[in-house]
DNA sequence: TATTGTTATACTCTATAACTATA
DNA sequence: TATAGTTATAGAGTATAACAATA
């Protein structure tokens, strides 16, 4: 098992760092996204639908750490712009399934290029070595976020 | 000047590698505060204004890029709170200057070791190695998201 | 009787518009 | 006449409570 201790003043550090430095980023990543018609949530909403694959609303609520009441408005609003598929739950005919569409994909496609572009433009004001040591470290951060 | 390309395909798999990373990560920070009796904006104007020290409620608002009736709001409250101080203007009788008091900075300082407590558990789940790449491109992001 | 999802309603946060005081 | 800040009011977005349908 993986473990690692992070006992010394320079572990804290970097953690602070860390902390400091993934917060403003996202800050300022969130106020590039693409598509101004949809919301944080609904837009999360359909990232993990599109990542995890069909659900029910009540998933989908829990997953998102929302309430149904709010899961039912959301999935209401991108039914109505076509992002979203309602099918009859096979077993149980209190649920529905959500899923995802074609254009589900174009948008989540065209929001991340975007994000990528704006953050390609503001890496290219590293220096080389400054981008390897961020390179390398991307995969971790990721794993670090998804853990 | 420090200009990097990034025209590989590694290069723009590792920009996306870390939005994703940074997005997600920030996410369950947010969820980690510690004080829930203040909103994001009033956590956000006072670390600013502990930060870049005393200004007043307009250069707070276009700093925080919220609209000055919002930052009246969220001043009244701060105050209300004794987070921070309200003075007359030394020039111009229209205006206030805010700035932070003693508890602003206990405040602050129990919410960031809050987040860095959950962070450092957090990273304790990656191998040294990992670790070690993790916390030499702290500062590498820390830099980016500020430049 | 318990559970899934919806409707009704209230609260929080933010914005725009109108106003007051000062420059 | 322009500017700083406040008050009044409206619009998102989310939550809790009450309800309908189904298990």
């Amino acid at each position: 098992m993986p473990q690692t201790t992070l006992g010394t003043p320079e572990d804290a550090a970097a953690v602070n760092t860390l902390r400091v430095g993934v917060m403003r980023l996202a800050r300022r990543l969130r106020h590039q996204r693409a598509d101004r018609s949809l919301s944080l949530a609904e837009m999360s909403a359909l990232g993990t639908l599109y990542r995890c694959g069909p659900m029910t609303p009540g998933e989908l609520a829990r997953s998102e750490h929302v309430q149904p009441p709010s899961m039912t408005r959301i999935i209401a609003l991108l039914h109505e712009r076509g992002l979203v598929r309602l099918e009859p739950h096979p077993d149980d005919r209190r649920q529905k399934t959500v899923s995802t569409t074609d254009r589900t994909e174009e948008m989540l496609a065209a929001s991340r290029s975007q994000g990528n572009a704006w953050l390609t433009e503001l890496a290219g004001g590293l220096d080389e070595e400054e981008w390897a040591l961020l390179r390398a470290a991307a995969p971790v951060l990721h794993k670090l976020a998804h853990q």
